[in-house]
DNA sequence: ACTTGGATGTACACACCGTAGACTTTCGGC
DNA sequence: GCCGAAAGTCTACGGTGTGTACATCCAAGT
């Protein structure tokens, strides 16, 4: 079921193209996901793939998706990493944060292509557990703690998704991308520090 | 010599095309810049675009060039216009914010273009006026008026420069872009707000 | 066991794109 | 007025997304 067959009927043909999708868009990201290739490296003609997709927007958005489970399998890492050295709702809320600047920068290609599936994240179509929906939860566990006013949840879920995703875009391929990447793990900590003290330390500060 | 001959030769063969691509780019974002369509559009061969950039990523950064340089014009504009109501050095700052978010958010297709100009912008290449400069700028000037501390001038650029263009990146053209205009310039005027003070409020409230 | 229908791939074709080489027209300086 | 360089044209090639028509395979039903 899942080996390439020899001859004709492939098998697992939509797989096998998303999985084309991913290694090609790793390097170069989205635009370089063609469907030709992806067609000709699994063995195929180029036509078969329209039996599984639309067009090749829709192979993009396949592969965008499967990149997108995967960011949110690095951010749960990093959450389970930092709960362990000092437990607590806010150093859940940090894991999002540099879990998401993490794949972004370790996987700059993955990155652009998973913002395509972000644009329809918002809403519960996703089966999968994604970085929003890691970010809202962190958030609801910080409200439940009330270290958080409820009234200001949807603000704080802005100001920390802006925050660290346009850090990560700057950076990952964006006009920091030329900077040390210690440097640049450093801002990063410092940058979601910040957000994650402004977010929860509001009610502390100004009440 | 700026006016479109009959023939032959056309006398403003490159600013033609930035101009087509300008036009093409405005809906659709960088993608829609199509080099064969400009030339087309002007009424030459697709060829005779090569005397004048030597491939079409190199017709798509003049394109992003320009676009950047409308985006500093309106972050000018926003700056005159904010520093009316209330001047100081913190309105400069807040105009830079605002600016880029308006920007972002009015001409969504040049904002996507112009991230492109971006990547060789922090670099002192650019003769024109640039979104960084005008941001390093207003923090240059609120070290001069000791709001801001010049050790920590750096991190406040990328933080504000991460939060902003984070928040243009995801409701321009990413999964927030189908919020209603009101209620994202509401989320822009208080995240804006929020970026300065969290910069230039640090030294009240840490020393 | 044999047919049969729907899913899966194939063959071929078309329009469009970026780009290259060789040629032609025009312009500016002597 | 000539002539070299600059600016555009013509033709062509490989690559891409996508459409129409056909071939093949698998599984179910009698």
């Amino acid at each position: 079921m899942a080996a390439a067959r020899s001859s004709y009927h492939h098998g697992g043909l939509r797989e096998a193209l998303v999985q084309a999708g991913l290694a090609m868009s790793r390097d170069r990201g989205a635009e370089a996901i063609v469907l030709r290739e992806a067609t000709r490296r699994v063995g195929v003609t180029a036509r078969a793939a329209y039996r599984h997709f639309a067009d090749r927007d829709a192979l993009v958005r396949a592969v965008a998706e499967e990149a997108l489970a995967r960011m949110a399998r690095t951010i749960e890492a990093k959450q389970k990493e930092k709960q362990a050295e000092a437990g607590g709702g806010l150093a859940m809320l940090r894991g999002v944060g540099e879990g998401y600047i993490q794949f972004a920068l370790d996987e700059p290609g993955w990155f652009d292509v998973a913002f395509f599936a972000m644009a329809d994240m918002v809403n519960p179509t996703a089966a999968t557990r994604s970085p929003y929906q890691q970010l809202h939860d962190a958030l609801a566990d910080l409200v439940s703690a009330e270290l958080l006013d409820p009234a200001k949840a949807a603000d704080a879920a802005v100001t920390c998704w802006s925050g660290v995703h346009g850090f990560a875009t700057l950076t990952s391929r964006g006009p920091l991308r030329g900077l040390p990447r210690e440097r640049v793990d450093a801002h990063a900590e410092r940058l979601v520090a910040d957000l994650v003290d402004a977010v929860a330390g509001a009610d502390r500060r100004s009440g």
